[in-house]
RNA sequence: GGAGGCGUCGCCUAGUCCGGUCUAUGGCGCCGCACUGCUAAUGCGGUUUGGGGCUUCAACCCCAUCGAGGGUUCAAAUCCCUCCGCCUCCGCCA
């Protein structure tokens, strides 16, 4: 949610940023509008009760026939207090509609327009050659006995899948590898639930925009998480935090779910687009200053890993009308996929500014007194990347070269050997 | 799943049975000031969060906030209902 006294303060600047996301600036208005109406209601209410709560104490002190006409009176009064607690309550609601239906403002620097109109910030490393004909990733993984889909959609329906011997160990080995990375670094390692509770959900804002891609038991009313940050953000939800503590930093490793609705027939082979995988996210909590340092920082982490698997990528700005509503900005690595030839998205970090930390009511109690403070997140490893290992560092004979780093996770093998089927 | 107990402004705690000077008690911790050669001790003051008013800022004033939400009442920490959480016991079971 947006701070209501910037908005109060500086209206254009929620406008531009509408306008560059492609939606409504109209909004604006009605906002502010609701917010001097919301204003209007809250005075009247609280002269009338503090009018009652005058009385009401003279009631307590009065009695006999004293008493009787105090009473007379308060009573009144309390059909009027009702009156104005209903019309303040029906304001903040009004109020608080608008301001939900409000995005976060872009930061500056932020390309504007839709899915299309990205920034490519840099290339590093180049698509690899091959002086034979690159499989696709499923091709690979199933000559290395490491990916299953038809078993999957046995099991489970589309898009799921087994991995199975050195695609599960592979899978551990990166996700291992991104937990030590994120701990050296000095994240908290956590793993959180993957069910959670509505409050959650919305509070990170995936309940709006997000929602048809959320699976949810309506019998006990949980929601499954399409990512740690859902759980990390809610983590520290309604408490004030103590300034000294910033930065909190969280790597949480969980499964994500997600009904994928709306990609029918996209991406439909293998395992890049599924409805369960696993991911290490990073999550910060930082001081509303910290958080453009901070999300450079995320960006820098994230890179590291890519070059831990030695995979080739490109860094774009995304443009703001393919944000979400909680982004002011967000920076995605796109790995190259051979068979595709094209980058597809390995990690995303997002900076959500004071955001999200205003939904969930999380604050930083400092020198500047009690305020919100700045989450941000970034992917350090997901399922999907498997599927840019085994396609860039496949070799002729269908074997598939590990990356350096990885070794160790994976008890020093260099190469993951095909399998007699 | 069944039965019972509990939830108070950082922590502990009084208050709840029997509604009204509760405008929430006391202690600890913390902050400020005073005293002191320094420390300790002592004394005084302050110390939830959100919102509104006023305002250059600060100070100040008002409203809400006793796990959450509803209800009863002129009036709710206190009575009633629902929900959430924690604890104890019983049952069942990976």
């Amino acid at each position: 949610m947006l701070d209501p006294k910037l908005l109060r303060e500086d209206p254009e600047a929620v406008r531009a940023s509408q306008r560059a996301r492609r939606e409504d600036p109209g909004l604006v208005d009605s906002a502010l509008a609701a917010d001097e109406a919301r204003r209007r209601a809250i005075a009247s209410f609280d002269r009338l009760r503090a009018e009652q709560k005058g009385l009401g104490r003279e009631v307590a002190k009065a009695s006999g026939e004293e008493k009787a006409l105090l009473l007379d009176r308060t009573k009144e009064l309390a059909v009027l207090v009702k009156a104005a607690g209903t019309a303040q309550d029906e304001a903040a609601a009004a109020h608080d509609g608008f301001m939900r239906a409000l995005s976060n403002i872009a930061e500056p620097g932020v390309p504007e327009g839709g899915e299309d109109d990205y920034a490519v910030l840099e290339h590093v490393g180049g698509p690899p050659t091959f002086d034979f004909e690159p499989l696709d990733h499923l091709e690979i993984g199933q000559r290395l006995g490491a990916i299953d889909t038809e078993r999957g959609a046995k099991v489970s329906g589309a898009r799921f899948y087994y991995l199975t011997g050195v695609g599960a160990q592979l899978q551990l080995a990166m996700l291992n590898l991104a937990m030590t990375q994120a701990a050296e670094a000095g994240f908290v390692p956590v793993v959180p639930p993957v069910l959670v509770r509505p409050e959650a959900m919305e509070g990170t804002g995936f309940l709006a925009q997000a929602a048809e891609n959320v699976y949810h038991l309506p019998e006990e009313d949980l929601y499954l998480v399409g990512t740690s940050e859902v759980p990390l953000a809610a983590f520290h939800m309604d408490e004030v935090l103590s300034g000294d503590r910033l930065p909190l930093r969280y790597a949480g490793w969980s499964t994500c779910f997600r009904k994928e609705a709306g990609s029918y027939g996209k991406d439909t082979r293998g395992i890049l687009r599924v409805h369960q995988f696993d991911k290490v996210e990073m999550f910060s909590y930082v001081a509303p200053e910290d958080a453009a340092a901070e999300h450079q920082r995320l960006l820098d982490w994230e890179k590291e890993m890519l070059a831990k698997v030695e995979l080739p990528y490109r860094v774009i700005d995304v443009a703001a009308g393919d944000l979400g509503s909680s982004a002011a900005r967000k920076y995605d690595c796109e790995a190259w996929v051979p068979t595709q030839g094209r980058y597809r998205e390995l990690t995303s970090t997002s900076n959500c500014t004071t955001f999200q930390a205003r939904r969930l009511r999380i604050r930083v109690k400092d020198d500047q007194g009690v305020r919100p403070l700045a989450t941000l997140n970034g992917t350090l490893a997901t399922t999907r990347w498997i599927v840019a290992i085994l396609e860039n560092h496949q070799q002729a004979d269908g074997s598939v070269r590990v990356p350096v780093a990885l070794r160790p996770y994976l008890g020093g093998r260099e190469v993951l050997e095909p399998v007699a089927s």
